[in-house]
DNA sequence: TATTGTTATACTCTATAACTATA
DNA sequence: TATAGTTATAGAGTATAACAATA
């Protein structure tokens, strides 16, 4: 018999240990989300939207994979409480563009201040690391 | 007035850049849930259990960071299923451990496989460059 | 009395299908 | 006829509170 187990190649290894990182953030992101009086999804979307740059709401359904259906009720709660507005498209009036209020912008850079927090294992790491680590991943990503 | 932008750090770019990498990852895990029958709550819980240390519902529930009620209907659907067995703690009469059955391994073998896809982007590094990512967050990780 | 898990209830997320209003 | 968004409906995830069985 054989068993002989696939080594893993090091950037499957350096995957799953991302994957380590990034199980740890579902609770934390559950947390952030319910002190800002969000549900994750209303996080996710007020995270989407750019407020320099109105979208319909079928642009925020494909970027959240979502069904259209399913945007009315997340902006409906965005909407609700003064984060978001629905203003009517100037060339088509079916369209709703999601245009980002003053208080849509202050909740979402305080947003983006915590969860940029960086994980400790990471902070843990050398500085040689840290930019090492920076390097690669803008390599990779652009 | 002081518009200096706060200078990010290189790990603070670097837990950014791995947050795009996550991102991309959402609706890959959805995809791949649909694809084995099962939600994405379900899969991550398949994905907690271990086949060779069963573990009291509570347990799971701690894991998951989510209430006892809601892990009795999870399990209800890994049981349905043929993924999981509820079995009377041995102890103590009051607790069910979970067992994951021969038909969830094969499963949750199959689902790793899957889910421990390199995303490309990480794919087209240069072999050193996979190398020193996989070494730094080892040491980040242990 | 305290604890494990279930049930009852309510709310949100999600999709499909039918609908309205525009185009 | 086609498209953007809504509404109706249904199913799943989630928590809280009340409950049963056991400790």
């Amino acid at each position: 018999m054989d068993f002989a187990v696939k080594r893993r190649t090091a950037v499957e290894d350096a995957w799953s240990l991302m994957g380590q990182l990034f199980w740890q953030m579902r609770p934390r992101m559950v947390r952030v989300a319910g002190e800002f009086g969000l549900s994750p999804p209303q996080l996710f979307a007020l995270k989407t939207l750019d407020p320099d740059d109105p979208v319909p709401m079928s642009a925020l359904a494909a970027a959240l994979h979502c069904d259209n259906s399913n945007v009315t009720g997340l902006v409906d709660g965005l909407e609700s409480q003064g984060l978001v507005e629905r203003r009517p498209g100037e060339h088509d009036r079916r369209v709703r563009m999601l245009v980002v209020t003053e208080r849509g912008i202050e909740v979402r850079s305080r947003l983006a201040e915590v969860m940029q927090e960086v994980p400790p294992e990471l902070a843990t790491l050398s500085a040689a690391d840290q930019r090492a680590l920076r390097d690669i991943l803008r390599r990779a990503l652009g």
